[in-house]
DNA sequence: CAGCAAAGTCTACACTCGTAGACGTGACTC
DNA sequence: GAGTCACGTCTACGAGTGTAGACTTTGCTG
């Protein structure tokens, strides 16, 4: 867990601020932007409100930063392509059976959502980051297009199962659901469904830098 | 729109109550749960606050019936489970251009996601209207997982493509989409991916393993 | 026309939120 | 060991929220 009990910090800037930036995570995350305090940050981080705006400047720099920490290390970790659709299915259910209490970036998107300004910067970091970075594995023509589509479908599954909580889709059997995931993942990554070869096949293999 | 001008409305305590709770559909659907205020509710209906809470009980009560009108006309009416992703990918896509501004009950969704009470609320609606009767439809065994999953998939959709905005998705090419979704759409609520066919239909012994 | 219950409004309360400025206090340097 | 500057806290403000009770006005009915 991530909750430390106040921990008698010795003065030291960065660690605090590297505290408060964790706890900012977690509260983010479990609550989105609008239903994390900034009091509740700051206390779980074991100093007061006011040290939160004194190193980020305001709430919403602070969510700035946390979508950034967050989003910068590969959530997704696929060797290639060709298993790509099964790894992330199987990730994808591991992480959000009833039991898991797995912080994703995902839930820290869909509870945001609400929010317009929250919103534009998840969209931004979405973009900057995860996108982009599944976009450069998929062969084909238009790999932006599937790799949002990709991410799309995964935030559904964890919107419904795991925030929402609908009952038939949380209480799935997770090889059953791994099975139909990777099915449905790779039709939404495959290369081309039906349409003419010719479009846009310019840009195959362009790796982004 | 649904924009009424303050329209000097004469008394009457049923048009007045129906003029709120369309106010209110309108606004939880556009800022969700927490970003819709009661005030803002009341002066889209041409009336104070206060009433809100008269006919309504609560500003949660209001969001109750909210749910309740949102979800029971049938949203995506499919007329057999042959031609149902295709329609539901048509729809969908339709729906979520960039110019299309319907407001859908998976946006209310969506945006109301971050506020438990509220998610608690929906869950007990989607499960009760749009579950059960798009499972009503999926022949095959456990239709109400196929169908949990569909809605996930869409409401995946709706979030990149509407609410988050991610550039690559929301500008995608509208028959593209559709013929994509489709495909995807047809891989969820396919009765069986490649299980064997004797799984599920006999859950009265209940060996699941 | 008069009366009266219903429809609607006004004022106000208690609370939470993010944030600004003034004020202690700790740890490192000479 | 004393000075000093960064580190951290305290008090407080202004705006916003949902809601309760008392008040006023309207439309219907006799």
């Amino acid at each position: 867990m991530t909750l430390d009990p106040p921990a008698e910090r010795p003065r030291n800037a960065a660690a605090t601020k590297a505290a408060i930036l964790e706890s900012a995570v977690v509260a983010f995350t479990r609550s989105g932007y609008d239903g994390a305090g900034v009091r509740e940050i700051a206390q779980a981080a074991g100093v007061t409100a006011m040290l939160v705006n004194r190193y980020f400047g305001s709430k919403e720099q602070l969510f700035r930063e946390v979508v950034d920490v967050v989003l910068a290390p590969p959530t997704i970790v696929p060797e290639d392509s060709a298993t790509l659709a099964h790894r992330v299915a199987e990730t994808l259910t591991a992480r959000t059976t009833p039991e898991a209490e797995h912080l994703d970036p995902f839930l820290l998107m869909l509870r945001s959502a609400s929010n317009p300004r929250a919103n534009e910067i998840v969209r931004a970091g979405i973009e900057r980051y995860a996108g982009r970075r599944l976009a450069a594995l998929l062969p084909g023509p238009r790999p932006d297009e599937r790799s949002e589509l990709l991410l799309s479908l995964i935030a559904g599954v964890w919107l419904l199962r795991k925030v929402v909580g609908t009952t038939a889709l949380a209480a799935m059997e997770p090889a059953d659901l791994t099975r139909r995931l990777e099915e449905v993942f790779g039709a939404a990554i495959a290369p081309d469904p039906d349409e003419p070869a010719d479009r846009g096949r310019a840009e195959s293999g362009g790796a982004v830098e």
